[in-house]
RNA sequence: GGCCCCAUCGUCUAACGGUUAGGACAUCGCCUUUUCAAGGCGGUAAUCAGAGUUCGAUUCUCUGUGGGGUCACCA
């Protein structure tokens, strides 16, 4: 074990993101992974990366490796996990069925664990007959009077010690409490002999000393029946703390896939930057207070508290997501932003002169890939098409667009190809628009006369871009 | 339906019980301009409603309304 392991052993602070294999990793997953990362992060604690695949149902082949990739990808590095062996490996639960099935037994013992007698069949009548009567499914009013001894093939069930109301303190939503109706005999092992997740997170955070459970608000309501498993089992709770859901742009439902929630590595796809998705997502939720919203992942580890955690649900909103982009985008090291627009661009198109133009026009790097399937960047490669009625700038004549665009030929030609700058072109061309009632009479038909665009750069800019023999050629085609 | 939770501009949010209720995104206008983009400046826009406590309530209490969560051999 090396000496950073050591010293963190007796971490005062241990938090785990704990997704299911399902194949898909949400936004709304990644921003809990997060706030459990910078709770760990800023207390110089233990961040665990734990897979909970007990429902062999719904798992899907490949998944571990894609929250591993989306994981490493947002820089939300995990101390122990799977290919990360720690003190409590493994930290695939369906690879620690012995452990869960030790718990069970001990539950037994003490009187806290029976065999389900029912079918399903059974149990989905009982809980038919109490949505008919409009009451809450409470399956201990159906609890057997004798318990039969467990033989792995049924369900084992918790017998709730104490039916009573709870208080506890979320770090997040504050003061809780619940009744006597939130608790039940709920299954902590299936007849398939794998743990329920209402069992198997309890037993996992002990073992793995987890102090802080970040989690979903969707679990608020099922705590008291943990807080009754930890007194069952005489073992202290871990502190927790409730994340709001992501909403949908539109309504008031919960972000899920129908409604637009994306895998994570989408995002990537697209272009935006991990520290992007980590600055927005911590900012859909939470605040440090200040005005200021830009801050890499280093500086939100230092000002982020669980305690300014907003209570309730944030709707996702992509225009600011890319607006974070562009300012993400504008910390990059010069050569970091050339280099990706240049490899977003296809291969007849790298060129670095172009990159100005496109910096600011995008604000994730897949739009360079929609600039260039509208076109908008062709004639930087290619002399346009055009029809000669568009050189008119407003009601000018053709024999007068064409005067000025000679001057302006010769006026660019004095320049020498060393010369041919974005600032010298301006001072050259300005000199003769000033001169004219309406500078619009030069510049236009030069811009168009370069782009052939009714939309552009400005000229200067695509001049020099061109050069000075690609931009007098084009000229001359203007009046011939 | 039972239980639990929440409530500030359209959206994300800030505000020791005392602020002209602040910022950001979006939107609108102006400047810069030949168009677009970018940039600069400015505007519109919110405390869900009703009681109560208080000299004073966005802030505390209650009720109503609205929204969310949950009531699985899913997590």
């Amino acid at each position: 074990m090396s000496e950073k392991d050591t010293g963190k052993k007796n971490a005062s602070v241990v938090t785990r993101f704990a997704p299911s294999p399902t194949g898909f990793m949400h936004v709304g997953g990644v921003r809990t992974a997060l706030f459990a990362w910078l709770w760990a992060r800023k207390n110089n604690g233990i961040f665990i990366l734990r897979i909970e695949d007990t429902d062999k149902e719904r798992e899907v082949e490949g998944s571990i490796e894609h929250i591993i990739e989306s994981l490493k990808w947002l820089g939300l590095d995990f101390d122990y996990g799977p290919e990360k062996d720690g003190p409590n490996a493994p930290y695939i639960q369906s690879e620690r069925l012995e452990i869960y099935k030790k718990y069970a037994q001990t539950l037994i013992e003490k009187g806290f664990a029976y065999a389900d007698p029912y079918t399903g069949d059974e149990v989905e009548k009982f809980r038919k007959a109490a949505e008919e009567n409009k009451k809450p499914f409470l399956y201990r009013e159906h609890r057997p009077k004798t318990f039969e001894v467990w033989d792995g093939a049924k369900p084992l069930r918790f017998k709730t010690p104490e039916i009573k109301s709870y208080k506890w303190n979320d770090l997040v939503q504050g003061d809780l409490s619940a009744g006597p109706e939130a608790l039940d005999d709920f299954i902590l092992i299936k007849s398939d002999g794998f743990p329920t997740y209402n069992f198997a997170h309890i037993v996992d955070d002990i073992e793995m000393q987890v102090t802080h459970v970040v989690r979903g608000q969707e679990f608020i309501s099922s705590t008291p029946k943990y807080l009754s498993v930890y007194e069952a089992l005489g073992v202290t709770p871990p502190l927790y703390a409730s994340m709001p859901h992501i909403m949908a742009t539109g309504g008031n439902k919960k972000l899920s896939k129908r409604d637009g929630a994306k895998d994570i590595l989408d995002y990537k796809k697209e272009g935006y930057l991990a520290e992007t998705m980590i600055n927005y997502l911590a900012f859909l939720g939470f605040n440090p207070g200040g005005e200021r919203e830009i801050f890499t992942p280093e500086e939100l580890i230092k000002v982020f508290e669980l305690n300014r955690i907003q209570r309730s649900g944030a709707k996702w909103n992509d225009e600011k997501l890319d607006w974070f982009n562009k300012e993400h985008i504008k910390l990059l090291p010069k050569e970091e932003i050339e280099k990706n627009i240049l490899e977003w661009l296809p291969p007849e198109m790298k060129n670095p002169k172009i990159i100005p133009v496109i910096l600011e026009r995008i604000s994730k790097w897949s739009d360079i890939t929609n600039m260039v399937g509208a076109g908008e960047l062709d004639f930087f490669f290619k002399a346009p098409e055009y029809a000669k009625e568009k050189l008119i700038y407003k009601n000018s004549s053709l024999e007068k667009i064409t005067g000025n665009l000679k001057s302006a030929i010769k006026a660019l030609e004095s320049l020498s190809e060393n010369n041919f700058t974005v600032e010298n072109i301006k001072t050259e061309l300005m000199k003769i628009a000033d001169s004219l009632d309406n500078r619009g009479e030069l510049l236009h038909p030069v811009r168009f006369a370069l782009s052939g665009l009714d939309k552009s750069p400005d000229p200067f800019v695509i001049a020099s871009i061109l050069g000075k023999n690609e931009t007098l050629s084009r000229l001359q085609k203007a009046i011939t």
